[in-house]
DNA sequence: CGTAACCTTGATTAAGATCAATTCTCGTGG
DNA sequence: CCACGAGAATTGATCTTAATCAAGGTTACG
């Protein structure tokens, strides 16, 4: 692998966007990819801390799991993002002790997936030196601690069907805002327009809105029965947006 | 108010207690002090954001509410420590706008609250010229993502009985960590050796566990009839800490 | 000592988990 | 290219937990 590569992979994490060419040399040096297939385990909560895991590629699930085998997906990365953070913290004298651990479980659910690990102390080093990076740092701590506020109000306050119907409107606009900023729109042509994909497993969506399978397919079955969707495999075609936002008051 | 005075309000503060004078001398420059009686609203979530907030005495429950009135506690705040703090980070100009929310809803539950607010603006300069405080609060943040972490992993993955016996447990041990460090210990000799004492109400504890008063109630009892605590009142008797453990398992 | 807020208790209900049995889908090898 | 088999998804029947509804009882405080 090229040094000139691996910069160019850091250029894709958006926590890295306003490094400096010296600077991400730098990170470079104590940053190492490694690759991982459907299913496999990037680390247990369970693991000594071993650093920041920026994603390139694939899909990673961060979850929690009962002692019952019961799984709780606290959150889902797309490339671009990093996760892990939270421990390069855990101590007050800045160092990263050898009984720090992760803070949830971390499954790759693509093949193909491909992540930068950089290694916690000399992250910590590179941080002191930065402020940018301190404060880009900061807002995506921010990001994540909205999103996980927000979903404890989703599985504390709202019954299956509310989360269910917020968790296809948001991935709806998100695809909507995506679709957007495409040059190229040709293929829109092919598919229906008011749809969305699903990019995770139905097992997966499930453990992610504080269900199960079987409940999921019941409520999914419902909605299509009122008229709110269609839904063929993996892909939901929504019928009546304005009833389906209504599902979620 | 002296300028005094107000200084040492800040230090109380964990998050800027490295300050250096001059710095608190900046910080104290825009900060007010605010007074809250038990049951008042320190903001909504759907007021503009004003800054962050700085608990100096008594007690603030942060939670969310759903549109029929049901509560959820997220995190109950105690004096030294910070709330607020995410909305600082909304905009990746860095400027606070009108249309910056709060995240949660924040209740004063004991009477004579008193909190510092910092305003965003300002504090976000300081924070510039501050590596030192930006380090603090990233660390601060951290701490908050495992909470909230740790919360979901709780309300998502337990049930109300195992939920109830880890917080007994967790609030317990808080209380023995506290007595250590304490120098004078003649009142202990008054109060039952292994108890904790409830500085919140059941309904608040119902509401940060997940479940509702009646559920608290009931599961309080069903834990004194397998003989694990005592409750009287405001205060629980633990008599078998061994078998309070395994109920969380 | 009266009253309002807080807490407990009982009966009922509902949401969703569990258990069990198919059915569907899709990748793989013959 | 088709058939097979495993994993994924659906469906039905039943059960469990905890919410809801409805009274009472307790406590604390003016």
């Amino acid at each position: 692998m090229s040094h000139l590569h691996e910069i160019k992979n850091l250029k894709k994490i958006l926590l890295f966007s306003d490094l400096s060419d010296s600077e991400l040399e730098t990170l470079r040096s104590f940053t190492h990819l490694k690759k991982f297939n459907k299913g496999e385990i990037l680390f247990f909560e369970t693991e000594p801390y071993q650093g920041l895991y920026c994603l390139l590629d694939g899909c990673v699930k961060l979850y929690k799991i009962s002692k019952e085998g019961r799984e709780h997906i606290v959150h889902i990365i797309h490339p671009g993002n990093t996760f892990a953070e939270v421990p390069i913290f855990e101590n007050n004298e800045n160092v990263i002790k050898d009984n720090t651990f992760y803070p949830v479980n971390a499954m790759s659910i693509e093949d193909f997936t491909e992540v930068l690990i950089v290694s916690a102390k000399p992250f910590l080093e590179l941080l002191k030196d930065t402020p940018d990076l301190c404060f880009k740092l900061l807002s995506t701590l921010s990001k994540r601690l909205k999103k996980l506020n927000s979903h404890i109000e989703n599985i504390s306050l709202l019954d299956v069907k509310k989360r269910l119907a917020k968790y296809i409107i948001a991935e709806f606009e998100k695809s909507v805002s995506q679709t957007h900023l495409e040059q190229n729109q040709k293929h829109l042509f092919l598919k229906e327009p008011d749809s969305i994909e699903l990019n995770i497993s139905k097992y997966d969506l499930a453990s992610h809105l504080g269900t199960i399978t079987e409940t999921l397919s019941r409520t999914l079955k419902k909605f299509q029965e009122e008229g709110l969707i269609d839904v063929q495999g993996k892909s939901i075609i929504i019928r009546n947006l304005k009833k389906l936002k209504k599902c979620t008051e």
